[in-house]
DNA sequence: CGGAAATTTGAAATCGCTCAATGATAGTGG
DNA sequence: CCACTATCATTGAGCGATTTCAAATTTCCG
């Protein structure tokens, strides 16, 4: 019920060692759009489970302007940037209606004196977040609009698929114009002229909020960001299965 | 001799745990300015600890633009965000002549399971990596040239405060505009002009690459992020000293 | 069906870029 | 120690991408 699929990207948990984590998590919260999970500035007291639906990650400037930091999909930890924090960085918005599993930050925390490979797991998580972030920030920082919205069309294309391997060349961005305003550090009014200017080149076709990836191929080369390819096993890099007590030492 | 501060911001660790992450490293490497650690795109073997020095991790596009991803100083770890891909994310660059200690990817995640407080340690590391990068977008995608720059002058002088809690008010950067420019997402004729209007506004002072915050309250405003506070002791979350076996079950 | 929210369009203003040239600085070898 | 060279910083002018502001249309939802 619970999508656990983010944690065995890089290496296979046991069920004791999955089911430590379902333990970990007290209740479960269902939200509808716009509401916050969470505010910037909020005491950090819990990191979250999505369960299904679409969150947004934000973060607000004093000037009154928010940068949508990441679109979270079902799987994703929620909130965990936050854990050194004394007071949360980001506000955590559905984007849909959404439910998610709460676990309080101290029973978090233990899982890595518990079930170490989970916390390994997690580790290698957070880098993965990291490289998309070092991806965002240089899509924000080098390229122009066309190159951005293309980036993060693909971007959110490729995660949808590896939830969802049967998700062809077309899927529902459930995002205003304003909300990838925010998320690419444009204006609406620019996202929708460079939308037109993507569709005119036949790259990609909107119906509404469905968009077409008609060729990936030349989105691709238009985003001009490296291409990651995640290690298919990483296993090779901590002890197997649940044996890493006898490892210990 | 080996800067380990970055890993006891929040949780304090043994000698013997410290001494696991010493264990781990094979070798030391010296660079001079310019020269590239790893490049983007080579397989990923190594992890490092930066023990002097700054170091530049930078992201290349396919169109021949660079951006500088993260400033690195004395104490940072090198490289993680790769540890799960196939082919490193990021050129790690000197700013600086350098030198550096290499830890093989696999005793690096061997600590997990040996030293799980070092564990989290890293982990949470890892996670306070991410809200900087997340301001980071913030900076790029919400704000304009003088606020961005603010920020990164802030951000820097900061850093260092902590590795050196006597650095004043004023401080080299190793960075040529140009380099700045790849930080910032401008070039460097803005940047030029636009230091330039800092000094007009007499926030900050200029003297080569040696920079005085004049009025640092006035340069937070301008920044316009948020003030991020880090927790002073994350031990709430994770077992008391070294007596973590206990702990665990 | 009616009203609010979202998308689309137009025109003018602005920020930052490009291109190109000039000055300054630092390192290097004779 | 100086001339030489390369790199870096600075300046000017014109151009382009994106923003701002404002209004018109369309879509969504109750």
């Amino acid at each position: 019920m619970i999508p656990l699929h983010r944690f065995q990207e890089f290496i296979s948990l046991s069920d004791a060692e999955l089911d430590a984590l379902e333990r970990a998590r007290t209740h479960t919260v269902e939200m509808s759009r716009r509401q916050s999970l969470r505010r910037q500035g909020d005491p950090v007291n819990e990191v979250y489970l999505l369960a299904s639906g679409w969150v947004a990650s934000c973060v607000d400037t004093s000037q009154g302007r928010r940068q949508i930091v990441k679109i979270h999909l079902p799987g994703d930890i929620l909130g965990s940037p936050s854990i050194a924090l004394e007071r949360a960085a980001e506000t955590l918005t559905a984007l849909t209606p959404v439910k998610v599993e709460v676990i309080p930050v101290e029973a978090f925390a233990r899982l890595f004196e518990t079930v170490p490979r989970l916390g390994f797991a997690m580790f290698l998580n957070a880098q993965q977040e990291r490289v998309m972030l070092m991806d965002r920030v240089t899509s924000l920082g080098q390229t122009q609009a066309p190159q951005r919205l293309a980036a993060l069309l693909l971007h959110v294309h490729e995660r949808l698929k590896l939830a969802e391997p049967r998700v062809g060349k077309s899927f529902e961005l459930p995002l205003t114009q304003e909300e990838l305003a925010q998320a690419t550090g444009l204006t609406s009014v620019h996202i929708n002229r460079t939308f037109q200017e993507l569709d005119r080149r036949g790259v990609i076709k909107r119906n509404g909020r469905r968009f077409t990836l008609l060729d990936t191929r030349a989105l691709r080369e238009l985003a001009s960001l490296p291409t990651r390819e995640l290690v298919r096993d990483a296993s090779r890099l901590i002890a197997g299965d649940t044996e890493m007590q006898a490892a210990a030492e």
